[in-house]
DNA sequence: TTCGTAGTTTGCAAATATACGAACAGTTTC
DNA sequence: GAAACTGTTCGTATATTTGCAAACTACGAA
């Protein structure tokens, strides 16, 4: 039975999770530095953000789930990076979404 | 008494908050069609999107607290469609996130 | 081995988000 | 006015998110 309705597709399932994990200013903010500085280390990290370093650690983990971000461990300290593909992925579905509409603004 | 931590800025504040906005896939879907067809009914979207209309009600509400849409009433329809200023913003704010890493993709 | 450092995981509480049907409100049509 | 149509709000249930402290793991140094 068809009821007409559209299933999502995989893009926009793939879109909304990046978009979901930049959803928080504390991830923004972690990745404004990953995408500045190549890399930073955890301990780095927690000193200029304004949350306890376990919160830190659940956001990194947030990161890493959605694929926007790698951790290596460098004894005694873990380092993070931007993992490039998917990085460039989500610059390529955020880019596909806002390109239409720059021509049209108009509210017909 | 100076902590050592960080404020997040509001353009962190904001930028969080558009993505949070496009963190769910229906809400992905929505945004693509207002940006492909410049507008877009209630009715419209409810036949085509997998949700109740109640739901979809929520998601375009959502939609528009976070200042991605406008909607205008029409009788006896609803019409949608992005909003101009803060779509250009969105789009700049994800741009700059996404700009630096591109010459930087090693992981040092 | 014991201590200290660096991070993660766990446990818990409060706040948000998601989804739906039912009830409601505003218009147009009959 | 009554019925039909369109969309929002309400009530409810469930799931997820957020944040922190405390406990824990892993590793190197004393």
């Amino acid at each position: 039975m068809n009821t007409g309705k559209d299933k999502l597709t995989p893009e926009q399932e793939r879109l909304a999770r990046f978009a979901k994990a930049l959803g928080h200013p504390v991830r923004v903010a972690i990745l404004q530095m990953l995408a500045r500085q190549t890399c930073c280390y955890h301990g780095d990290m927690s000193e200029i953000l304004p949350v306890a370093k376990s919160t830190l650690s659940q956001h990194l983990k947030e990161l890493k789930e959605a694929g926007l971000i790698q951790g290596t461990i460098t004894p005694p300290s873990v380092k993070y990076c931007i993992h490039p593909e998917n990085w460039a992925l989500a610059n390529r579905l955020f880019d596909d979404l806002f390109f239409h509409i720059e021509t049209n603004t108009e509210c017909r």
